[in-house]
DNA sequence: CTGAACCGTCAGTCTAAACTGACAATACTG
DNA sequence: CAGTATTGTCAGTTTAGACTGACGGTTCAG
């Protein structure tokens, strides 16, 4: 039952679904919902689009269709097209996901997950620096700390390893290499 | 220069840098700076916390602290303590940052990954159908819209693939598994 | 049982970030 | 070169969600 009005619809409520689904992984990602839903609808769109046909088709203003695209550029997922005879600019999306992936941990690893792990090096510096200029009781609680936190910036590091091991990997070629990877372990023991 | 007027000022300024990390660290996650800050206070703390000393020293209302401590126990990286003959709960914070990483991996999985996963799968179904419902050059779009989404989800599953392999793996042992595995994969050809 | 200490909750307030829309800048046309 | 179509920017507004603080409930001491 509900026969849609004509197909024109149906295309759209297909392509409202899936933007909606992007866009909510989007948002888990710490990724702004607008950003998230014109990824989804140029990743969809078999051909470029232009700023206003994708503001008016998600119906949000001009300006901010502007400023996600400025942001899916400079994260190096869209690509401006420009046509010959045509004054629009029209934008495109990568149509590979596992591309579109790598890509964005590659930057998020550049510019939020390093900067972060000099802080915390900085702030274990300086919980060393603390622990070796005080004594006695004070100081077994600054080396406590200390511990800690190297403690942590040790975690951490693995953590980047991980990173790099996944961006050393080719595309698509992911979950062969946790298969392997997974029947390496043969007892959960540390 | 800049001696420390004393030892405890020195002791608070170092867990202040940690905490201060710690707290980016889970903005970078989507998780809240309040809820950061008290697991890296509760982390570094050698003894368990009550509530109201851990609103001092963080310089928050109490309300939001019992509500920051109310998500971390939801997420299984803070206990609740109680000592008889005390009125007081206190709480702490899992120690070793692997078993603490390894558990909001899982929830997050169970709360925020498989459901999302499902949406798409509707809109991959919703899509398929919709394709076999239409004739002739609209057909071919929706079926191409249809592609598209399915690629897009061969994708998700293999990021859930991933997952999986890092949930079922021991705790400090990925990156060196994961290198391992990748060296076993000796080209990058698809 | 009463009072004091403490935790949990939530309506209201505040804040940071997203979004809009008017204007500026740019690129193309004739 | 003037006119027009289009994108880029950003001050002001709106919105989502974080935070506060007053209140109610609970637990323990006396």
């Amino acid at each position: 039952m509900n026969e849609p009005a004509d197909n024109r619809d149906t295309l759209r409520e297909v392509q409202d679904r899936f933007i909606e689904v992007w866009s909510e992984i989007s948002q888990l990602w710490g990724v702004n919902k607008s950003v998230g839903r014109v990824q989804a609808l140029l990743y969809l769109s078999p051909e470029p689009l232009d700023i206003d046909s994708i503001a008016e088709r998600l119906q949000i203003s001009h300006g901010n269709t502007s400023t996600s695209i400025r942001d899916l550029i400079a994260w190096g997922v869209v690509r401006r097209v420009t046509r010959p005879g045509d004054r629009k600019t029209f934008f495109e999306a990568e149509q590979d996901p596992w591309t579109w992936f790598h890509t964005t941990i590659r930057e998020r690893r550049r510019r939020e997950v390093v900067p972060v792990m000099e802080r915390l090096h900085e702030a274990a510096g300086f919980a060393e620096g603390a622990g070796k200029g005080a004594k006695g009781a004070e100081r077994k609680r600054l080396e406590e700390a200390h511990d800690k936190i190297e403690k942590f910036a040790d975690f951490a590091h693995e953590f980047v390893d991980l990173i790099d091991v996944f961006l050393a990997i080719g595309h698509g070629r992911m979950a062969k290499v946790f298969r392997t990877a997974a029947k390496l372990i043969p007892k959960d023991r540390g």
